[in-house]
RNA sequence: GCCAGCGUAGCUCAGCUGGUAGAGCAACUGAUUUGUAAUCAGUGGGCCGGGGGUUCGAGUCCCUCCGCUGGCUCCA
């Protein structure tokens, strides 16, 4: 006699030991089908594993994120047996689910994607024969003998405690595994291979190269599909693609990830800027402008020479060595060192929009998601120790404000400190905590990644989610109490003594390049109308009416607008077109009726037209709307 | 940096097993003077990423450099 308590308190008798699938069937033949696994007492585990004392049951369903975690590592090794039934002497090694799906890493000679359709084929098979996966127990000895040929698996198996070692079979497939796995390979049925690149046997160079195979499994092909449909609508967001489109920046090979910004893409980057100074201005912050170029003692000093050189570049001039700087706090330094500080100046806010240089290994460049020069929107916030929870949770509410309107979310998460730091254990202490209490009273969830801390100090990450629910890491916002020593920044305190200033560096957008990157994927080129490239398009319709476009343009011009006129002698079709191809948000055709009645036609990028719009109301509706900074397209009354 | 793939006209791409480069769009010229998503015709345009090699002959094969794209511990 066996009781097993469901989540929700109920409990329930069994005979003898029931398995995960028989307390299933006890609710239902159509619930039990749709359960994959189960959390027995915390611990997932295979549905077909008998329950031989009381226990607490929760049944894991193809609802479940742990059930599609569990299909997808299935996955992974039947992915791995059609392999090894094609290439007999691929060794495997580990192939974990991950977040969108799953990988196997393996030994083999080199495959491409072309190699897809004939795994895929053999996959199907096995998928079709519905082999039961069977957990299988032995003792390490056992494990070993079975390796015996298996370098990897032998590897992994010495890493491990002795103690009884799990194999996973199916068919003649067998796996060192820890599980847990769906009943059998009839579950992944919703499978597809996706990418192949190389990885190093446990991420070292110096070791093998194994075939990284990446794929993607789902409990449905519908789920699989709609997967599918996602990756394609990113590909077409895809900022690069859109910013050549566009006409917004380029790349060269004469400094390679470095982008040229073209007068298009400086008018989205100068809406970004005025905007931000705005805020700003009003968050009670001022601008400082700081050299790219410093000398050596400034980067000893700092200890980036010793923390980060590897990433600087370097140069010397007049037998001295400088660096352009890679972050912009050293410079902030010298400028709040520069005078002597009150308390009564104090928090001090100082905000520079600093160009950074990065060297990144030349295989991580990315568009402008990932360059090696970079504008930073920094700020280095000086205050008292009273002044830390307050400050940052300024920096908080800015953040959410600015965020916000682009339409963007975002979440927290604290890292604390790493091993490669500087500073003592109390400053540490000191300072983790400031950020923990701040997070606490600003009050939404935030998430601890022990260790991931700059090497001055923890910080506070925020990440953005885009319009795909696609999460990128932006804003930061770090406590410093390490550098204020390294340059012995001081203020002048109520008691005429000096003291230490506590330091915060923080940035929103982050880097400007990248963040115009991720909005040009959120928006997916169609910008809101304050931050559009092109506001307006203006288009007479015969060549007699350019006189009269231009002089509307000029009106427009002194207006502030950003607008373009296209007086080719091409149809109105073909002019309306290409202003809707480039996501122009406003086409105004200028005809014989509009340049008589003194009114607009104005075609909105959703196609909608209002005929007979005078200028004085374009312009109202047209100034407002961009003043508020709205996201959606403005609506003109006649 | 490492691995794989890629680099041909401004853009997107074709060019079979090596035989001396082609299309669509764009640009330019001319005609058309257009009322809400492509008017028609013609013309020009290429160190086939750079360098080296094999060959009678290289866009095509080999080497090398540069660049681009994807990936490079979410660890049985």
């Amino acid at each position: 006699m066996v009781n097993i308590t469901f989540p929700d308190g109920n409990i329930k008798a069994f005979e003898n030991a029931p398995t995960g699938l028989d307390v299933a069937r006890g609710i239902s033949e159509g619930f039990a089908r749709n359960c994959v696994a189960m959390e027995l007492d915390q611990t997932l585990v295979d549905l077909n594993r008998e329950i031989t004392r009381d226990a607490r049951v929760r049944l894991v369903t193809t609802k479940d994120a742990e059930g599609l975690e569990v299909l997808r590592h299935s996955a992974a090794h039947v992915m791995a047996q059609a392999i090894l039934r094609l290439y007999p002497e691929a060794k495997l090694t580990i192939g974990p689910a991950v977040e969108e799906g799953f990988y196997y890493d393996i030994d083999m000679d080199p495959v491409s994607e072309e190699d897809f359709p004939k795994i895929e084929e053999e996959i199907k098979k096995i998928i079709r024969a519905k082999l039961p996966i069977r957990r299988r127990e032995v003792s390490k000895a056992q494990a070993l003998e079975f390796y015996r040929d298996e370098p990897y698996k032998l590897e992994m198996l010495s890493q491990m405690e002795d103690g009884t070692i799990s194999f996973y079979e199916q068919g003649e497939f067998t796996d060192l595994c820890r599980g847990p796995h769906v009943p059998h390979t009839g579950f992944v049925k919703a499978i597809k291979l996706v990418k192949v690149s190389g990885a190093y046997w446990r991420a070292d160079p110096t070791r093998a190269q194994l075939q990284r195979i990446y794929g993607t499994a789902f409990f449905t092909q519908q789920e699989l599909e709609a997967y599918l449909t996602f990756v394609e609508e990113a590909k077409k967001r895809n900022h690069r693609k859109i910013g050549q489109a566009l006409d917004l920046f380029s790349f060269h090979d004469e400094a390679a990830g470095m982008p040229f910004f073209h007068p298009k893409g400086m008018e989205i980057w100068n809406a970004l800027l005025e905007y931000w100074r705005l805020e700003h201005r009003a968050a009670g912050y001022v601008e400082t402008k700081t050299p790219i170029m410093l000398n050596r003692a400034l980067w000893e000093k700092s200890g980036h020479w010793d923390n980060y050189r590897e990433n600087m570049y370097t140069s010397v001039i007049d037998d001295t060595e400088y660096a352009i700087k890679p972050m912009n706090c050293p410079g902030g330094m010298l400028v709040y060192g520069s005078k002597p500080h009150s308390y009564k100046d104090l928090p001090l806010r100082a905000a520079e929009i600093g160009l950074v240089h990065r060297h990144e290994l030349s295989g991580v460049l990315s568009g402008l998601f990932r360059v090696r020069a970079f504008h930073q929107d920094d700020a280095h916030i000086f205050m008292t120790p009273d002044q830390i929870q307050d400050e940052i949770l300024g920096v908080l509410h800015l953040v959410e404000r600015i965020y916000s309107t682009f339409g963007l979310g975002f979440h927290l998460e604290l890292s604390t400190r790493p091993e490669k730091s500087i500073g003592t254990d109390a400053q540490w202490e000191h300072a983790t905590n400031g950020l923990k209490s701040a997070l606490d009273v600003y009050g939404r969830e935030y998430k601890i990644n022990e260790g991931d801390g700059a090497f001055y100090g923890p910080k506070i990450d925020v990440h953005i989610k885009d319009a795909l629910g696609r999460t990128w890491q932006c804003g930061t916002v770090q406590l410093d109490m390490a550098l204020p020593e390294r340059f012995n920044l001081t203020y002048i305190g109520k008691d005429n003594e000096k003291h230490r200033p506590l330091m915060i560096h923080r940035v929103i957008y982050g880097s400007i390049e990248r963040f115009l990157g991720i909005l040009i994927e959120h928006f997916a080129g169609k910008f809101p109308l304050w931050m559009a490239p092109v506001q307006a398009a203006i288009l007479p319709i015969n060549d007699d009416l350019v006189p009269y476009a231009q002089q509307v343009k000029a009106d427009f011009d002194q207006a502030g607008l950003c607008t373009e006129i296209d007086s080719r002698t091409e149809s109105l079709n073909r002019k309306i077109r290409e202003a809707q191809l480039n996501y122009v948000p406003l086409i105004l055709t200028i005809g014989g009726k509009e340049k008589e009645s003194g009114t607009l036609a104005v075609r909105t990028l959703d196609g909608k037209i209002k005929y007979g719009v005078t200028h004085e109301t374009f312009l109202d509706t047209v100034q407002a709307h961009i003043h508020r900074r709205e996201l959606s397209l403005p609506i003109f009354q006649d």
